[in-house]
RNA sequence: GCGCCUGUAGCUCAGUGGAUAGAGUGACGGAUUCCGAUUCCGGAGGCCGCAGGUUCAAAUCCUGCCAGGCGCGCCA
């Protein structure tokens, strides 16, 4: 239910029919309706909505955009629909100003439809893939999984908010270089560990997580591998390893909040022939083709770009060429769209795996890759030194461990990706006025005090909110609580289709901020019980739609802020 | 050298071509006999990096420049 789209497609009709009449009496010139926008002005004073028709139309009909407007003023019927009056404003807007019945439609609308208000359905269904995280195997998740897995894990939950049928996905790099590397690094420690002395791989992997699996696999299976040559020990110490590493990933992101549909293994790409089978079909097609060993993809013949190996000439695939075979099964698969969510770091990879999924056919436009920027982890005005090299990094299991998970999520969303962004490990586990998780939170936290309040007074709270007379409410504070919960699921909407889910924090934060704002100027309790009843469920709404918006960032999946308050 | 991202209040950041550019925070000044003051209100604080261009209208789109970050492997 968008009753605030309603409400513009009854304005943008009333609109195009004066602009018809005018046409017909001569008074206004143009061949078509242009694209005009009809917006919730900022400035409360230019009304409930307003329209830019005038000024799109001025050129066409070769007037100034204010005789525009005074012409489509003269010709706008308005009888019988929620709009009170209208007003030519500034160069040509028309302002319109609505009866508040239609506000009062509002907290019927969210009671019944419970956690579903905001919810639209944009997505008809489309079936969309969010692949995010999909962190190295090897190691644990640092602060850009911690991004990712907070913005791919909102933009899923947003999306299926929104009415497409969604997919979430960890892709698993157990396959390639780095697990040979991560064999060799695990062979080293688990040596050291049985008393040799060796000389460490010179680009291992560094990280204590390396030794621990090492004695892990000792405490399970003893010392029997030193009879084994090299490269079954490495082997075998690589198998054990993965395993342990990717169930304790599971497990982290789980406490994250992240339950994903689908783990898919890069291995099997090699195991099930789908990477010799993609590079078989891009040799027929000519699209690659060999050269001193090893096999090429072809670059555009217009483009500047250089050719890239598939297939090195040791036999073994590249990254890139299992990432084709990779993308072209999702396609296969269904997916109408495909989301990833990437590193900055991978950002020259875009073009390269867009272009190849149009070789097979498929319009590179249905893949969209949303790049994160670095995240400069800060505690008050220090930062925090970070080196991944030395294995001296913060993990999201100690995050999670010092602010808490709801805190950690909402800070990575709230920012846009586009943006390198300061974390601070201070505001964000600081439960006070300056970390904006607590005021929402305490928002919330407030109704339901409001609500046992209400209880312990004999009150008690309205038996059927749907069934209330909202007419009483008529405070300004009240109208603007209602026009912001009314906005909810054009929020939803407008986010989902940017793909932008920190807009709904800016959008909570503001709801949040309109509920306190209505709690100082309007006393809920009051003994007045024509008014109570109506605040009253005001309050239940908003809680709700507080609810709704926060389990988008699922930040209360297992403790939830839910249904402590009815 | 080429490519991608960023540049908005002291700081951290919003801002889907629209009217007087916003929020939080910091500093300053106020508000509570009463539902949680973890709240609310107020003024102060801006060449929206710079310069052109497109448009009735530009923080937003285009071009160039400056600054910061990240890439440009038979690594992933």
């Amino acid at each position: 239910m968008r009753i605030i789209e309603e409400i513009k497609q009854q304005i943008a009709q009333a609109l195009r029919a004066a602009l018809e009449t005018a046409k017909a009496k001569g008074l206004l010139q143009c061949q078509r309706v242009p694209e005009f926008i009809i917006e919730i002005p900022r400035e409360k004073s230019h009304g409930d909505f307003a329209a830019n028709l005038a000024l799109v139309l001025a050129k066409e009909a070769k007037m100034p955009p204010r005789k525009v407007g005074e012409i489509l003023l003269a010709q706008l019927d308005i009888a019988g629909g929620d709009v009170d009056r209208v007003e030519i404003a500034g160069p040509g807007f028309l302002n319109f100003y609505l009866r508040p019945d239609w506000l009062y439609r509002i907290p019927k609308i969210i009671f019944s439809l419970g956690d579903r208000y905001g919810s639209v359905s944009i997505g008809n269904g489309l079936k969309v893939q969010v692949e995010f995280v999909s962190a190295n195997p090897t190691g644990l998740l640092h602060m850009g999984n911690a991004r990712g897995g907070a913005i791919g894990d909102s933009l899923a939950n947003l999306l299926a908010f929104a009415g497409y049928d969604v997919s979430r996905e960890f892709y698993v790099n157990d396959a390639g270089n780095q697990i040979q590397l991560f064999g060799k690094s695990l062979d080293a420690r688990y040596r050291e560990a049985l008393g040799e002395t060796v000389a460490f791989p010179a680009d291992g992997y560094h990280g204590a997580d390396i030794a621990d699996s090492a004695r892990l696999y000792i405490a399970a299976y003893g010392d029997a591998l030193l009879a084994e040559e090299a490269e079954v020990r490495e082997r075998t110490l690589a198998e054990f390893a993965l395993k342990d590493k990717i169930s304790r990933i599971e497990k982290t992101l789980k406490d994250y909040g992240i339950v994903y549909d689908v783990w898919f293994s890069e291995a099997s790409l090699y195991t099930d022939g789908k990477i010799k089978e993609t590079v078989d079909w891009l040799l027929k097609a000519g699209h690659a083709y060999e050269r001193e060993g090893a096999v090429w993809l072809k670059a555009p013949a217009d483009s500047e770009e250089k050719d890239e190996v598939l297939v090195r000439s040791n036999g073994l695939p590249t990254y890139f060429a299992a990432d084709i075979a990779y993308h072209r099964d999702k396609f296969q698969r269904g997916f109408d769209r495909v989301i990833n969510i990437w590193g900055a770091d991978h950002h020259g990879h875009v073009a390269r795996m867009k272009r190849a999924v149009s070789l097979f056919g498929y319009d590179p436009d249905r893949l969209t890759v949303i790049l994160m920027q670095l995240v400069h982890l800060m505690r008050g005005d220090e930062a925090v030194r970070m080196s991944k090299r030395a294995g001296t990094y913060l993990t999201l299991e100690e995050l999670m461990a010092e602010v808490g998970y709801d805190a950690a999520r909402y800070f990575f969303v709230m920012r846009n990706p586009d943006s390198q962004m300061e974390f601070d490990l201070e505001l964000a586990k600081s439960k006070t006025a300056e970390n904006p998780v607590f005021y929402v939170q305490y928002a919330h936290a407030r109704i339901c005090s409001i609500l046992r309040q209400a209880k312990a007074l004999g009150y008690g709270l309205p038996a059927d909110p749907a069934a209330l007379d909202y007419t009483v409410l008529r405070e300004e504070t009240e109208l603007a609580l209602l026009a912001k919960l009314a906005d909810l699921p054009e929020e939803v909407a407008n986010a989902a289709l940017a793909l932008e889910p920190h807009r709904l924090t800016v959008y909570v934060q503001e709801l949040a901020a309109a509920f306190h704002l209505f709690y100082t100027h309007c006393r809920v309790n009051t003994e007045d019980a024509a008014l109570r009843a109506p605040r009253l469920a005001l309050s239940q709404a908003v809680a709700q739609a507080i609810r709704n918006v926060l389990a988008l960032g699922r930040p209360c999946a297992g403790r939830n802020v839910s249904n402590q308050c009815v």
